[in-house]
This record gives C-alpha cells, structure tokens and sequence, in this order.
DNA sequence: GACCGCCTTGGGCGTTTGCCCAAATTCACG
DNA sequence: CGTGAATTTGGGCAAACGCCCAAGGCGGTC
C-alpha cells in the first residue's frame, strides 16, 4: 500500500511516543535512553533526535499526551455515574486495578518527580492536574458535597498518593478504603 | 586534636551520608554520581567506593536513614498532641510547610520511585511504610476512631500525595484541607 | 624511628550517554 | 525515468558514568 513520507514521518513519531510511555514506566524516566527508545519502536538511534530535539522532549511529550488521556477517560467516566457514592466505589477500584505491576501507574509518578526539575513539563502537568482537580470538585459540587474544592483536592491528592503506596505495599485492599472515604462526602 | 583513623573515616561516612540525603532532592536519585556527592562532602571521588560498595548502596542506606528519622519524628510528634484533631492541624501544617522548594520532601518521593527498581530498597522502605501506618493507626484507635487501620492507610497516602501535589502547585493551601480530613474521624 | 592498619588521593579503565551527520532509501510528481 | 523533498540509516564524537587501584598520608603501637 502507498503511503506518503508524511504519513509514514507521522507513524513513525506516533511508535516513539508510544514506545516512550511504556519505556518510562518500565525503566523509569531517566533510565530511557534514545538507544533503549529507539530499539523498542523498531527504528534506528538517529531517528528519535529527527523527529525530537532531545530526549527529554520526547518524555515530556509522552508522558503528558498519556496523562491527558487517562485523567479525560477518568473525568468521563465519572459523570456517567449516577451518585458520587457509586463514583468514589469506581474510583478506589480503579486505583486498585491500576496499581501491581502496572507501568501506568508508575507513568504517572515519575512524570510527577522529572516535572520538578523540568520547567516546561512542571507548568503543563500542573495545568491537567488543576483541571482534573476542577473537574472533580464541579461533580462533587454538582451533588451537594460541601467544599467540594477543598475536598476534590484532598480526593486527587489521596488518589495519587495509594498509588505509591500499593505498588510498595501490594497487600493494602484499597478498594476497602472506599468506606471512610465516603465520609468526606458528608455535610458538616 | 588527634582523632583516630576509625573516627575520621566514621566521620567521612557520615559526610558522604548527609550529602547524598541533600542531592537525591536536589538532583534526583539518578542525578547524583559518584563524583557529585563526593565534591559536596568535600572529599575524592574514590572514597564513596571506599565507603560503599556502589553508588546505589550509598542511596539507598541514606535515603532510608532520613524516611526512618522523619517518621520517627512525626510519630512523636502526634503522641504528644492531646486529641486527634490538633494532631491532624498539625499534621497538614507540616506538609504545608514539607511542600515548596523543599528537598526533604522530594527526597520521599524519589525514594517511592527508586524502590520499584531495587528490591532491598523495596523491602526496606515498605517496612518502614507500615510501620508508620501502625504508629498511625494506633493513634488513631486510641482516640476512639473507627476502621483506624484504614483510616490510617488513608491518611498516610493522603499525605505523601498532598506533597507532590502540593510541588506542583504552590498556591495550594494544605493547611486549609483539614477542615475535610476532620471527617474521616467520625464516627458512623 | 620503624612499623602497621586505616583512610585518602587522583588518575585510569571500559562502557554508555546525548546528539550529530553524510549517505542511503523511499515515494509522489513532472 | 529522473528529480526533489522527506525520512531513515548506522557509525562517530566528546562527555560523563561507575568502579578500580597503585601510591601516598596519617596516627597509634612497639
């Protein structure tokens, strides 16, 4: 099938990306290398810094693509719940699942961690974050939660928060924890 | 003042100790290389080998050094509080104050992440882990709250993820989210 | 003062890193 | 069947890495 340079340009980039997002959490974010990158998108060395300036760009690029999607998946699901109970059951479930061996979630953490030492990465990553933040706290809002910001804030932070500490503590039942949890939702 | 060849070099260690615990903040777990730690303890590059088998050695005896002091620290701190609501103002007052450009509490989360990769570190701070969680936990019971394992575990996590979220945006006011952690002490 | 054990020095080893670049490849188009 | 623009190749470069090691202090013991 024909396929024009552009196209197969914008394939190519497309496999590092994604080759980089899975590379971060395997290997954390420091140890992606444009070699280790290259060879996991099935290209040669020269083309990473083609079609990115540098390494780093690369990881900022994917990391905060993948951090994109996944708090806009989480975002929809959430309206799509009837009540923030059943919501905050799906959540812990879903931080449940997303812990383990799951290079997601780990994803997630370095970005957090290289974010402090790269400028560019600190300010976007911090613009997903507040507008998850938002996000949360106008649905919890939406269902006659009290300072649903205050709580939205402290919802994302304990959130990211079980996640380090499941994957060091795999026994911890985090969708047990749904049940205190549910008291934050109670008026005053 | 003479000093003995087992007391300097007793001394040395402990430089190189506190240098490493400075530079996993500043710099990142895998920022800081042999070379780099021994300028900042003032010493040759050849004696962090003397010291310690590997540079990875060396990480992961000081970060688990200052995680253990810290925790030691904050779970003092709270038995000496009379009644678990002062100890929850206390206890965001001081990730409050953990948070902005602060390399202690980096220094945690880079220590999270570099234990997904070196399993005695794993190990060892997963010890620690729960061992907080417990002190936490039983705090928490002896004042009368229900589910304090969990509550406990809650807690824990909150506070590690209000750190990195509190890094990435400053403006955040942690102090403030007491208000909401107050609930988790209700009773049902 | 000679000896000994411990600590320290600073250079050197092989490896790996990010990034560069001339040459080769591919494909739409005249 | 060229031509040209985009992409891909794979080797090369300087720099930095972890770790090693022969040589040189340094203080206590005979």
């Amino acid at each position: 099938m024909p396929e024009t340079s552009l196209e197969r340009g914008r394939a190519t980039r497309e496999r590092l990306l994604r080759a980089a997002v899975t590379l971060i959490g395997e290997a954390g974010w420091n140890g992606v290398t444009t070699r280790l990158v290259a060879e996991r998108a099935g290209v040669a060395p020269g083309v990473v810094h083609y079609h990115f300036g540098s390494v780093t760009e690369l990881l900022t690029a994917a990391s905060l693509g993948f951090v994109h999607e996944l708090i806009g998946q989480i975002g929809e699901e959430l309206t799509r719940l009837p009540d923030p109970e059943a919501g905050l059951d799906w959540l812990m479930g879903a931080v449940a699942v997303y812990a383990g061996d799951d290079p997601a979630s780990l994803l997630v953490a370095e970005t957090y961690l290289a974010s402090t030492r790269i400028p560019e990465l600190r300010d976007r990553l911090a613009e997903l974050v507040l507008a998850f933040r938002r996000t949360l706290a106008r649905w919890l809002a939406g269902h006659g939660v009290e300072d649903a910001d205050t709580v939205a804030a402290l919802l994302a932070a304990a959130i990211d928060g079980l996640v380090l500490h499941h994957r060091l503590d795999p026994e911890l039942d985090v969708a047990a924890l749904a049940g205190p949890v549910r008291r934050l939702l109670r008026k005053e």
